[in-house]
DNA sequence: TGTACATCAGTGAACGCGCGTTCACTGATGTAC
DNA sequence: TGTACATCAGTGAACGCGCGTTCACTGATGTAC
């Protein structure tokens, strides 16, 4: 029985994070307090304090284990479209509006968090590594895509940021209400719009 | 003199809404509170209970106020670029991104309010139908667009979500600080990716 | 013009709440000899 | 194998804070006669 429960966790710091988690699937992220999360993890509200140094670095570890699952999200659509950039392009973006939806208050914690003061950078280094990984797929793909001769030339960083705009734009709007429709027929408007502004970053010749 | 302060105040609900305005300007989203706007109007922190129902109701306010000065931004680009579909897209797109780097807490609060409860829809009812008239002015440039030839044919509605998402996502993302560059600098490339991505819309004949 | 009264606007004390953080502590674990 | 001790992980009381909201109130205004 694993119902004696020890004095000592195991893996208190992973067990947190879980807790923010499960409270992200439900409340606010203005519900997500240090006490909430001890609270959820079964635990003393001060046990967090042994495995973070404050409140900004749990959200930081939050936001950042946010990134990674939406890492997955990307190269799964990725992989699946290995072979073809323009392919690759579109379920990238279909892909990221799908994480937002899915996750909808931690999509938009793991972006608050980047706006935190630069005096806690340190405790967020990290996080801005994973992020700018994730930032990378879309590099790549249209790197790809012009060696390819299928995209126009151009700095792919710039042509990259364009298209993380629009789809994190669909995301926000969409989170916000502010776009019409729920579930799947959300996803295919976000398609509809994604694949309409494609033709910008193709070669005219192809 | 004016320094003998009157016991009534004359018109507190514009002050309450100027006092917010003034502490959106330098603190965060979360310091907007019932308390602190009062303070900053110089009255007690109950007064605002005469003019607003409660917190969500003066919020809603401010945020509908935000959309009103929001509008005069994008309708100035528009009055500006009145013969032209095509430059008038351009620069509402910049103006939309001057106005969430102008005022960035306001920004956010305008577009986190849109996502209140359905309960609370009554108190804020009068905020969607400021918020549609914004949209609206897109939607009229790419319809006159249209007719004039310049732009593709579809639904002027789908077509300018398309421009919305995208403008959208680069203000969000600079405020976020997840894109290079402070202000005309940010404003440069939020040009550059804006009218990159306009040739997705225009005809391929003109 | 004067007076009685209803209405409205703003006050200040009080409520209960959850929060982040600190502190001295105790229970459990591991390590040196 | 046994014991002493340092180290680590989690506890629970306590702090001060600002918040939203309620309540009975008081000061000011306007209106009916």
């Amino acid at each position: 029985m694993a119902s004696e429960k020890p004095y000592h966790h195991g893996d208190l710091r992973q067990a947190l994070l879980d807790a923010a988690l499960v409270i992200l699937q439900t409340k606010d992220v203005k519900a997500l307090s240090l006490r909430g999360v001890a609270r959820q993890a079964g635990v003393s509200h001060t046990a967090p304090y042994r495995h973070f140094a404050d409140k900004a670095a749990l959200l930081a570890a939050v936001a950042e284990e946010g990134f990674v699952e939406f890492g997955r999200y990307l190269q799964a659509a990725v992989d699946a479209t290995a072979a073809d950039p323009v392919a690759s392009l579109k379920a990238t973006g279909v892909a990221y509006v799908r994480y937002a939806l899915d996750h909808p208050v931690h999509f938009r914690l793991m972006f608050d968090c980047h706006a935190l003061e630069p005096e806690s950078m340190a405790t967020t280094s990290s996080l801005y590594t994973t992020s700018e990984k994730t930032f990378q797929i879309l590099v790549d793909i249209i790197r790809t895509g012009q060696t390819a001769g299928k995209f126009r030339p151009g700095d792919p960083k710039v042509l990259a940021t364009g298209r993380w705009a629009l789809v994190h734009g669909i995301a926000m709007l969409m989170l916000d209400g502010m776009l019409p429709g729920k579930g799947e027929d959300a996803i295919a408007l976000a398609e509809t719009i994604i694949n309409d502004s494609l033709t910008s970053l193709l070669c005219s010749s192809s």
